[in-house]
DNA sequence: TGATTGGTGGGTTGTTGTGGGGAAAAAAGG
DNA sequence: CCTTTTTTCCCCACAACAACCCACCAATCA
């Protein structure tokens, strides 16, 4: 299974594409699937893994609310990604909106996703990890749910 | 299995056909079946699934008045869907009625299925969602039946 | 320093969505 | 049963957008 690491940031050009870290772009060829995460960040998929995860979206219950509200979630916001010859992918409207992306980008590898961060959202947040960080790495074992 | 992302808004033209999205009809060159969802919007299936949903429907236990109000309500409203030659299909009234379609249309992919909201309703929708997507898909993991 | 790789910008060409006219088919009415 | 009206489908045309291609600069490495 790919592990991705590091932090890059690139540009979002006037025709919305960002150009992919070469060092990250080597380990997916065939490229994924992007969606929205949680926080107000996109998520990267690699292929295999994306199946996985339709898979277990397969088992919801159809004739539970949310369960379709989390599909439509998940699915609507995805997109297939492939790279153009130098390398980028396009980012349509609804992505770069979900995650405030405007000009600087930072893509970052984390384990066996890449998530993609607006410059300024990801800073901020990063000092509040680094500040926390010891109480969030312990409560992170514990999966005790955190309050924002 | 097919599976269907993406989110695309078109235009419901004067003579009440909407042009589908390109990627999604590549999926499913020979139509299916449009029908009312339990949401104020419209499902359609492909046809391999919605034979699937016919022979469900026919398991449901014919004294149960549920269970003839479901099909009613599913079977009624169901229409075989094919494109023109534009990639366009028809959308009869009363389907538009009941997802109150009127210029903007949201064609979403939802995993084995495509969704047909309103624009603005879905817009209305989509904003909650987010705000309570934890919640959301806490519950839609459990079963556990949702309050309004 | 020369060469290669990686990021950025921009032009050009197809593809796709959108609107509308006209022919064929179906429905309605006498 | 035939005529008139309505609906449905097919075709063409245009505009907007996305994909592809080529070119430039900067940084890295030999």
């Amino acid at each position: 299974m790919a592990s991705f690491k590091g932090t890059y940031v690139h540009q979002l050009d006037a025709k919305a594409r960002l150009a992919f870290p070469s060092r990250l772009r080597a380990q997916i060829p065939e490229g994924g699937t992007l969606t929205v995460s949680a926080e107000n960040c996109l998520t990267f998929y690699p292929a295999v893994l994306w199946s996985d995860m339709e898979r277990e979206l397969a088992t919801l219950d159809p004739l539970n609310p949310d369960a379709r509200d989390t599909k439509r979630q998940l699915f609507g916001s995805a997109e297939d990604v492939t790279f153009d010859k130098q390398g980028r992918i396009p980012i349509p409207f609804h992505l770069r909106d979900h995650a405030g992306l405007t000009k600087e980008v930072v893509v970052m590898g984390v384990g066996d996703v890449i998530e993609l961060w607006d410059a300024t959202a990801w800073q901020k947040r990063h000092v509040r990890i680094v500040a926390d960080a010891s109480d969030i790495m312990r409560r992170a074992r514990g999966g005790v749910p955190h309050s924002p």
